[in-house]
Formats: structure tokens, sequence, C-alpha cells
DNA sequence: TTGTAGGCGTTATCAG
DNA sequence: CTGATAACGCCTACAA
């Protein structure tokens, strides 16, 4: 069903079905009633794609995820989908993985589409090949970066102040007494490195000693070996921050198991305030990086960038310290 | 830059362009090679709008997610965009809410976009409005239904026999010597009044006594208190199932805060297996609905009714109970 | 091997 | 107030 097949049924011309659809004025009434009618009785929906072609409007947005293990990235796509759908866009959501070449492969993917914006979400496409992507494909389009920033024209980085952060969550333990705190990390992302680098600077300037990051991957078997290892290796480790809830989780439960009691023996810091910080039991103390912030804020720049506004091109998001039973 | 830009500068004409993107044959290679180069030079990519309207195929493939804080949905949402981006498919995602009327929206949303085909994850797509949407702005596109089913000759409906999942549970409960089960309900979708039915049943064949379902909503918050409630106005109470993990992962809480012993005096089996039953201490006992199968197995009918295929129309898939430290 | 012409479903710009 | 007509970017006969 076409406008065409409209225009015939209704003994007009196509172009006043199109005034019609578009609620364009300089239709008589009775001839709009009777258009309308038509429309109604045969399910008559625009092609978008057409409307889009001569509009040069494609009012999609897209969407670029690059881990959904991670909760709060997938929740903040729908965050922003919800956003912009009241804007009448649509968002075209890929999940990229962590590979560089692949995210570069989408970004390429999104131009065929010819989105009028797009939304990075995670701090892995903070990278060189994304950048040459922008520039290549969407050196036009309005590019905000969850949790990440690339210095391009056309790109908007919302960043969370993981460093300081993680420094604070150090700062908090040696407040509470804990001198030797840990620190465990999975993957290598700018992100988790940002986290890395903010417990090494306390660690550093509170003068505690020897730096203990562990490495593990992001499961909640990783987290539990791992904390293990840690105990083991080291005994004298009092406080354990990790990178995501999750490992925090898993953690929590091998330190129990091994009958260290927390806090008071060994205090535990999650980060990214998850709803898995307040199923653990006992409930994690985590680093709220302010997910629904940071993804309501990216929305709105996209948003006001879409618009024509200026919206800052940098915008940091304060982190702050959830503190629950585990410090 | 379009074909006819590249053509330009190549000094031939669109068609020839065209023939060497789609990688048709009849193209002299020397003439190929040099319009190769010039798309790379120039960074072309074709415009899939303006292809999709003559080639009638959209390559878009439309999920709608009923709600976003079941975790099982928005992961189900990540693995069928990734079964599909596999075929050169793109997934345009929206999440309705519960609200009836909005999900008919967002049908001839979908319908506007000219996707090919559709996945509603969610029971609660099983309503009235929305199969009217269906018949009347999708009814020549497959529609998949993960967890849920109607009666149209597009549709086809993958789902968990959760009554008899639950009743399952009841059974394992009555086993172990638990007799007094309470059920507790969240949202009133398909899915949890199939679970509660399930509950109802076994109750009444293993002679259990009174029917004891209590409501709340879906929140930890919500766990929590309704679990006091039921523990206080029934003390006999020794075995609780509640509709989502989230619900029993904050009941499990209350129920020690209330110095009640797990699994000993009160056993308690979430829904879903999800990730929460693990991190949860002590971890939950779960009946496994399988999710991940159940969405790849979405996946997997709506490429086979792309291609043509002849895919069965209901396909019930089996749960499990996955036992942990709370039965 | 290559080019021309027509059309996919819309909207926009003119005339009338 | 209404109707031709020309795009939008691409593909595909058909013709050369």
């Amino acid at each position: 069903m076409t406008i065409y097949d409209i225009a015939k049924k209704a003994g007009v011309s196509a172009s006043t079905v199109s005034r019609v659809i578009n609620n364009k004025p300089g239709v008589r009434e009775e001839t709009k009633k009777r258009i309308q009618q038509l429309l109604i009785k045969y399910n008559y929906s625009p092609n978008e794609a057409a409307r889009g072609l001569v509009t040069q409007a494609s009012k999609i947005i897209g969407i670029l995820v690059d881990d959904i293990r991670t909760i709060h990235h997938t929740d903040g796509a729908y965050i922003i989908e919800r956003e912009l759908v009241k804007l009448g866009y649509c968002c075209i959501i890929f999940n990229t993985g962590t590979d560089e070449a692949s995210k570069a492969k989408y970004i390429n993917i999104l131009k065929r589409r010819r989105v009028e914006g797009a939304v990075l979400i995670g701090s892995s496409f903070q990278v060189k090949a994304v950048e040459q992507a922008i520039k290549k494909y969407l050196n036009d389009t309005p590019v905000v970066m969850a949790n990440g920033y690339l210095d391009l024209p056309n790109v908007y980085g919302i960043l969370a102040d993981e460093q300081n952060g993680v420094a604070n969550c150090v700062k908090l333990l040696y407040d509470k007494g804990h001198r030797r705190p840990a620190f465990v990390i999975d993957l290598h992302t700018p992100s988790n490195l940002a986290k890395k680098a903010g417990y090494e600077q306390a660690v550093q300037s509170l003068g505690l000693g020897d730096i203990l990051v562990y490495e593990t991957n992001r499961t909640l078997q990783g987290g539990y070996n791992v904390t293990k290892k840690i105990m083991q290796e080291h005994p004298e480790v009092d406080g354990i921050i990790y990178a995501v809830d999750l490992l925090a989780a898993a953690g929590t439960r091998a330190l129990l198991d091994m009958g260290i009691s927390i806090p008071k023996q060994v205090a535990v810091i999650g980060i990214d305030n998850s709803i898995y910080a307040e199923i653990c039991n006992p409930k994690l103390t985590s680093l709220d990086n302010k997910l629904l912030n940071l993804s309501m804020t990216a929305a709105h720049t996209l948003i006001s960038a879409l618009a024509g506004g200026q919206p800052n091109k940098k915008i940091l998001i304060f982190s702050s310290i959830e503190e629950r039973e585990t410090t």
C-alpha cells in the first residue's frame, strides 16, 4: 500500500495524499477527511526508508556496545534508546565485542544506514581503529562516547572520574584502618586501567607499600579463585578493590568460605554500584560511577548536538562511594 | 558520495559502478580495479535505505522488549542480535514497557521501517492489542515470540514450561520435607500467572493445604518486605518460591535478618537461574527456564522463517531445577 | 563489456 | 486547493 494506491482510491494525486499524511496545509477539509479514512481503512504506513531518502534524514541512531556482559552497558543502551525514541528516532544496536577491527566494521555499518548520530558505550572504543573509522565514515555525524573520548571535532565524551574514584576507595580503606589494599583487574580497557592507576596513585601517596594488582577474567569463578590466591600469597592483605561488582561479589564469597570476616579482617569494595552490590550478602560497598547519570547525559548530549546545539565536548561525571556492609 | 559521483570520477556509468559494488560479473578486470580503488579512496558506503527501496528488502529486524528490568529479556535481545547480524541483518530495538496500547504503536513503527522479521521478548506481548496490531501491520512478516504465543499464521512461539517447572519446585520442596510452601508474584504477566498456576496445581495435588500467594513489586525492597510479611502472618511457612530470582535474593536476606536458617527452617527457590542466583549468598536454588536456549531458539526460528523454511509454530523448552544452597 | 531508462515510495517545488 | 514533475540513491532489465 503506497500513497499512489491511496491516491487512486481517493481520486486525487499522490501529492495530496502526502500533504494529508504530513499534516501540511492547503487541502480542502472534505478531501482531507476522505483521504484519512482511506489511510485508516487500508492500514497505510509510510515507508520510512523512502521518506528518509528524499528528506535526507534517516531518523536512525546507532548504538554500539562493546561488552554485553557488563550490565551497565546494556542498561545504558536501553536508557539511551528510551530518550531518543521520544524524539522519533529509532535505534539500531550492535554489540561489537572488544575486538578493535570489528568495531571499525560496525562504524561502517552505521554509515551505510546513514545514522544521524551514534553512541559508543564502553571505554574500549577509545582506540586508534575507532578514531580512524569515525574520521572515515562518521566525520559529519555527532558521536557520543559513554565513558570514553577521542579528540575529533564531532565526538563528545562523557567520562566517569574512575581514577579519582578508586583513589578515594583506597583512602576510605585507609581511614578505616585497612593499610594493605589489593586491586583486582580483569579486562585491560582504558576504564579499568584508569581504576588501576587510581589504586596505584593512592597506595603510593599514602605510602602503603607494594602495589598488589591481580588479574583474572570476568566470571564469578575468576573472582573467587583470584581472591583465594591473593589471601594465600599475601595473608597480610586487609582490603580488596575489584574492577567490577561481579568480581567483588564472588570475592566476598571466597573470603567467607576461607573463614575470613568481612569487613573486620578484610574489607571489600566493588565498582559500578550495580544491582549485584545490593544482592550480595553482605551487601557490597561500591564505587558509584553514576551509570544512569552517564547514560542520560550521553543521550542528552546527543540530542543537543542533533538539534544543532553546542554541547560540551567533554563532561566529567563525579563518582561517589556507596558504603554498605563490606567496609 | 553516491555511485554517480564515483562513476563520474571513473569515467563510466553508474550501472558499472553498481556492478562492481555488488560483485556482479561482466565488468572488465581493468575497469573493475579502477573503480574499486576509487571506492576505497572516497570511502564510499552504499546507502542501505536506497538499496532496500529497490530490492524491497530492508535487512532490518525489529526487536521489542517488554520489560528491561528483567535481565534475561535484555540479555536475550543481545543474543538474538548477535545471531542475526551474522546474516547481514541489523536490529532495531525498542523497549515498549508493559502498556498494551504502546506495544501496538511500536509494532506500527516496525512496519514503517519495513522490518523483515520481528522478535517480541516477554510474555506480556501475548495480548489482544498485539495480536490485532500484528494482523494489521505485520501480517506478512515472520514474528517470533520469546516466551509467548499468538495464534496467527505468521507467528512462532518459543515457550518455557514454567507451569510444570514451578510445580516441580513445589515437589522438590515436598521431597525435602517442606510442606508449607508460599509463592510470591510481582507482575501479572502470562508467564508469572503460569508460574502461579503451577504452584497452585502442585499444592493441591500434593494436598499441602491453603494456597499462599503474596504479591509485591519487582524491587529488592519489595522482595524483602513481602518475605517478612509472609513469615509474620504465616510462621508455619517452610518454603518460598519467588517469581524471579531478584525477589528471591532479597527474600533470602530478609529471612537471614529474621534469624531464620536457610534451608533448614525455610527453603528458597527463585526463577530464571540468572546470575543473581549465583551471586546471592547463600546461592539460590533456581528454576532454570533456559533463557539462553530460548533466545537462541527464537533467533534460529526467525532465521529459518526468513529463509523461507517452515519452522515449528510452537516450541516448548523444558525447564530444570538448578539446586544450590537454599534447598 | 558497458550504458540507458525505468522504477522503488516519498517529499518538494512549481504551475495551474 | 490540487496536480505534474523532478529528485533522493540504488538496482536491473534491456539495449547497444
